[in-house]
DNA sequence: CCATGATAGTCAAGAAAATGACTAATCAAA
DNA sequence: TTTGATTAGTCATTTTCTTGACTATCATGG
């Protein structure tokens, strides 16, 4: 149940459209949640009738109509008991870990192929998010945005996106280092082909 | 459809029983995926099915008995077609950076206990993880065994699972050293409870 | 003797997530 | 001028994951 949190904690800071929401929580700035447009308009559907959230109408003559949300004190509250609940640990999920696992006995070139596609996918975010958080700070130094400024939960949340998008980077780095140099037939152990 | 080629790579170093299959896919040595006992004993069953795997009967006089289960020659194709086919990126998918997330507007006591929780949760598997890649590389440099040692798969997957606890921990410490920064009144800044 | 925990495995139900297709408007560029 | 991109949102189906309970046997400790 922490989809539903999920947008409850990105309408804090500001009112968000359905559109907006999905935006926000898709691959490219998804830095504390993912999730697809469809989840996010029947979440939302359900925080509303719950009277977590609130929406109001706003016309727009360029744009189809939109509807703004917002939390309310019931939402506020449902995210403070959500906080206090125990929290269960985190998986890594990464199709990539499970091909290279597999490493041994499959293909080498098409693995490190498709890390090689992740290394600039990662790349791009990392560059994302450092502008991201550039943005946030404005011109304050981290630390002394961390200590005085305002609303550094989303700072902190794009902090750890960049470490792991840079986790992710260097790992993916290293096994393709790794797996090309055991495909290249060496001096004292046998090539790939050998076997 | 990540799942079977998880159970198809877990069982190409070794026969394993659903069993043991659980144990090594639950949270303590989970470095490459994580599954229940219950999705896996279905995914063996359909594994099986369709001829990706076989089992064969282990009668145990002390035990119950068991089957143990290995990859098929069909098996490995799947896991290369998988192995082939494009990815897709992964994300982070935990709670606390949710909570995090709205810290800014939710008691920061207890957003800062179950951060401490993680603190020790994430230093276990650090240290499972250390003791594994040590059994692993026997008295083998981790340089030299990644370029000599056969099945080096495993040994990367437990690289980046011990890379990503260790940010865990790191990004976690940090958050709780400035959150309770923030909450001490210091000159300068109002404090929190003066909001 | 009884409680416990480990081994070995199963069933059913529900929540959450992913897939794919669709409406409908407006704007900008080819 | 029609194609494609963007904004705004919806529906239906399937897959995947989680929760919770349940059956057995054997070993160990108290």
């Amino acid at each position: 149940m922490a989809l539903r949190h999920a947008v409850l904690a990105a309408l804090l800071d500001e009112e968000l459209s359905g559109y907006q929401l999905a935006k926000a929580f898709d691959m490219g700035v998804a830095n504390f949640w993912h999730a697809l447009p469809q989840q996010l308009y029947a979440e939302l559907a359900k925080l509303e009738h719950e009277g977590l959230i609130t929406g109001r109408e706003v016309v727009q003559e360029t744009r189809p109509n939109k509807r703004l949300f917002k939390v309310t004190g019931a939402g506020l509250d449902e995210l403070e008991r959500f906080t206090a609940a125990a929290t269960k640990p985190s998986f890594i999920r990464d199709d990539l870990l499970v091909k290279v696992q597999a490493a041994d006995h499959v293909n080498t070139e098409v693995l490190v192929a498709r890390l090689t596609e992740r290394i600039t996918f990662a790349q791009a975010k990392i560059d994302l998010f450092d502008a991201l958080l550039r943005t946030m700070r404005g011109d304050l130094a981290e630390e002394d945005f961390l200590h005085r400024g305002d609303r550094v939960g989303p700072y902190l949340t794009c902090l750890r996106g960049l470490s792991f998008e840079r986790a992710n980077r260097d790992w993916y780095e290293r096994t393709v280092r790794v797996l090309r140099e055991r495909a290249v037939p060496s001096p004292g152990r046998p090539a790939d082909e050998g076997l």
